[in-house]
DNA sequence: GCGACTGTTGACTT
DNA sequence: CAAGTCAACAGTCG
């Protein structure tokens, strides 16, 4: 579950059932081969420790408490973080695992192996310490304008560029552009202030829908692309149909009609 | 069984 | 700066 929304889901989860709980122990999961956790000081360092807040940027999530130390988390492709109380098993393919005190403990379920799981002492600092742009849900619309009209490749790409904008990726970038009606490889350069100003408020519109659902995709509006993401879909919104390219490396859906190149 | 997908990003080259 | 390719991984689908 990989985008801003998605992220939001998990963000809440912890927020609704992990905090202010001491850590007993927090472990590795098996076969934990290539994929980014945190080592035994780490690890160690929190137990003990409560969790007392949440937060989160772009595709980041975070939890810790004022004097530190946090966790950071990136869900990749397939991640996800799932509070459950014993006696219950931890999901298949948890890679970390938080045991609270008590029953509680949170799992960090990564089958592809492609997040991570770090320890660190700042959420700012790390967000700074990556690169990453401004959240898509804080950025102010002025600065929206700049860092997108000024990109000289594709609409889309531009909008997928955690470094630009945070939060946003394959998914809801063509649920953008749909909605919108702005073809995905439009030069974002060339996009008029008007375009710029209703993609503004288009993504707030996505972004805060998702979230709104708990990222449960059979709660959005028929009329959104998502349930018809795919090659030869009728378009929601008009007598189009939905074809699939590649566009910034990635699989691209968009309408042949009212998403005019 | 094989090959081609897949919501992620990073390194590297053009 | 941006695009394209490859890489990392494992599950799923045809």
């Amino acid at each position: 579950m990989p985008e801003l929304p998605e992220a939001e889901a998990n963000r809440r989860r912890i927020k609704g059932q992990c905090l202010n709980r001491t850590i007993e122990d927090a472990a590795l999961g098996d076969n934990v081969t290539y994929i980014e956790l945190p080592g035994d000081n780490e690890r160690g360092r929190l137990v003990g420790r409560q969790f007392t807040e949440t937060h989160r940027h772009g595709k980041l999530i975070f939890a810790g408490s004022q004097s530190g130390p946090w966790i950071c988390v990136h869900l990749g492709m397939t991640g996800k973080l799932l509070p459950f109380d014993s006696p219950d098993e931890p999901p298949d393919h948890t890679k970390f695992l938080i045991r609270f005190e008590g029953d509680r403990r949170l799992a960090f379920r990564c089958p592809r192996k492609l997040g991570w799981v770090r320890v660190i002492d700042s959420p700012d600092e790390e967000i700074e310490r990556i690169g990453f742009g401004p959240d898509a849900l804080e950025i102010s619309e002025e600065k929206f304008a700049g860092v997108i009209g000024t990109t000289n490749g594709t609409i889309k790409g531009a909008l997928m560029a955690q470094k630009k904008l945070a939060g946003i990726g394959n998914l809801w970038s063509d649920e953008i552009l749909f909605q919108t009606g702005v073809h995905p490889e439009t030069t974002a350069s060339d996009l008029t202030d008007s375009q710029l100003s209703q993609m503004f408020a288009t993504m707030r519109d996505v972004l805060t829908g998702v979230c709104e659902t708990g990222a449960d995709y059979s709660q959005l509006p028929r009329t959104w692309l998502i349930a018809d993401r795919r090659a030869g879909a009728d378009c929601p919104r008009c007598d189009g149909s939905i074809v699939k390219s590649k566009v910034a490396g990635r699989s691209a859906f968009h309408c042949d009609s009212h998403q005019q190149a």
